[in-house]
RNA sequence: GGGCCGUUAGCUCAGUAGGUAGAGCAUCUGCCUUUUAAGCAGGGGGUCACUGGUUCGAAUCCAGUACGGCUCACCA
């Protein structure tokens, strides 16, 4: 605890006067018998049946007239007011309720009615505290506008603000629209390993541990993709799995070094299926069809655009890029204003363009679709194009939000795919694929063909829910420790 | 990691050409039995992020540090 100010010496005084009179400051519990609500739903009903109820809630306001005090109290986003009269609830109640303080978690019982300006009120007969306050909340009007407080401590946000309330039950409502969405597609939820031996399936630095008693180095898990298809290796022929993932690396508007993702692998399907899939997906998350995402509006309507890789690129850059040796890609890159710092290999330059090029310009929901393979090792080539992988980005509003393949199942190729990468790591590409032998002789024994998509799902929160940052969808972004 | 910006009371914010701080809400005292950003009267509350420097004197000018925001880089 650091230093205590007045306002809390006062508070604290309130409790120890409280607990002077024999009260109980902290209850274990409160049989309440209505939400707040229920009541302000149903309170047509209540008011008419002329019911005792009981409710718990939070004091967030409070208006005091000498032998009458009204309060607000809070309860999930829903608020009421309450009524207390020295005359009902007695001289010894009324004298203890003075040091109950804002912040202060109540309990009360009485009968509802409207005062006279139609506010539906409890007429409060008994008030009991069951949790005391000792800390000041932000101010009622205002609330709290300080995004490192809110971001530190969640807890002051969510009392403070129902808009981002809102946006974590939202949250959890479009993750089990997912889940339910693919439950009744025959999906089978499964859990696979965080600490791995190996890490891969991405793109991406990993944050390195160890593992004590086996002396060994862990890390921890950038994707589970080759774990979900040692499964469909296994015969469960349509797995998923909401995964927290680990990324070492940089923190912006659209990336939090831990992140959520759900993956899912469908036995004997494409990438054309799974694009079918993705459609119906964000048709249920999205029923309306529009919504609009940082001013713009966002139409999801069957089929979402298709744009080929190497067909835009190579429109927007005037010439066929493809086969260019690095050299060539880099004047392009100059004529083009694309700043490759960093990028090495012809794949990672070529992304690059094409990030730049076409993918931040792309606002209505698209496939990038053909995507070439030297930046997709895990993908298989394509059935009738040369140089390409039948891939597809799911893109929106410039942001990458999913990510698919007809999964590479011919473990010969997989083996030349990671002994390829092992060169690019030469090259100097520190986040090219470590060599999974493991996974190599699963393949061997036979995966089905099979289509599999991972979906970030905190970017499609962001999307659904119009905020322009992760930090705002998840509920403890990853700060610095204050020194 | 680079650039720009920010940090003043519990919260939201002012702050004069550098003269050791102010408002609203919250809080405390008094009055008030249908108020609702209740009202009226009075009071308390600050190492102005931190550390140095310049100066007779620093919230204010300068440098560094910490944390945060935006942005670039890296990436999903």
């Amino acid at each position: 605890m650091d230093e205590i100010n007045v306002l809390e010496k006062q508070m604290y005084e309130n409790l120890k006067k409280l607990q002077e009179m024999g009260v109980e400051v902290y209850k274990y519990g409160y049989d309440f018998t209505h939400t707040l609500k229920d009541l302000i739903e149903h309170s047509e009903d209540y008011l008419e049946k002329d019911v005792v109820v009981k409710v718990a809630g939070r004091i967030i306001s409070e208006r005091k007239h000498g032998k009458v005090v009204f309060w607000d109290i809070k309860d999930q986003l829903e608020k009421i007011q309450l009524y207390i009269k020295k005359d009902i609830v007695g001289e010894e109640k009324y004298d203890q309720i003075k040091y109950y303080d804002i912040g202060d978690i109540v309990g009360v019982s009485g009968k509802l009615f409207k005062t006279h300006t139609g506010e539906l009120t409890i007429l409060v007969e008994s008030v009991d505290i069951l949790a005391k306050a000792l800390k000041p909340l932000p101010e009622k009007f205002h609330g709290l506008k300080d995004v490192e407080i809110r971001y530190r401590k969640r807890y002051l946000d969510l009392i403070t603000s129902d808009e981002s309330k809102r946006v974590f039950l939202k949250r959890t409502e479009l993750i089990n629209r997912i889940r339910d969405f693919l439950n009744s597609n025959g999906f089978v939820e499964v859990e696979t390993p965080i600490l791995q031996p190996v890490y891969g399936g991405a793109f991406a630095q990993p944050f390195i541990t160890h593992h004590n008693t086996h002396d060994m180095t862990l890390y921890l898990r950038i994707a589970n993709e080759l774990y979900l298809k040692r499964l469909i290796v296994g015969g469960m022929n349509r797995v998923y799995e909401f995964a927290k993932d680990f990324r070492n690396e940089g923190i912006d508007r659209t990336h939090n070094p831990e992140f959520t993702q759900v993956e899912f692998y469908q036995s004997y399907a494409d990438y054309y299926d799974m694009m079918e899939l993705v459609e119906n997906m964000f048709l249920t998350l999205v029923p309306e069809k529009r919504i609009t995402y940082q001013g713009r509006e966002i139409i999801f309507e069957k089929p979402f655009k298709r744009i080929d890789f190497y067909d835009s690129l190579n429109e927007a850059v005037g010439r066929n890029v493809k086969g260019l040796n690095v050299e060539e890609l880099k004047s392009i890159a100059e004529k083009f204003n694309v700043d490759l710092e960093g990028k090495k290999t012809y794949g990672k330059i070529l992304d690059e363009l094409f990030s730049e090029i076409i993918q931040k310009k792309i606002v209505q929901p698209s496939f990038v679709v053909n995507h070439p393979i030297e930046i997709s090792p895990l993908a298989r080539k394509h059935r009738e194009k040369d140089g390409v992988v039948e891939r597809f980005e799911f893109v929106v509003c410039g942001m990458e939000i999913g990510n698919s393949f007809s999964e590479l199942n011919d473990p010969l190729d997989q083996k030349e795919r990671f002994l390829k990468q092992l060169e690019e790591r030469k090259k100097g590409d520190i986040e090219a694929f470590a060599m999974d032998e493991d996974y190599v002789e699963a393949l061997m024994y036979g995966m089905p063909p099979t289509g599999g998509v991972g979906i970030g799902i905190d970017r499609t929160v962001m999307l659904l829910t119009d905020q322009s940052s992760i930090r705002d969808v998840i509920l403890f972004p990853l700060l610095k420790t204050e020194k």
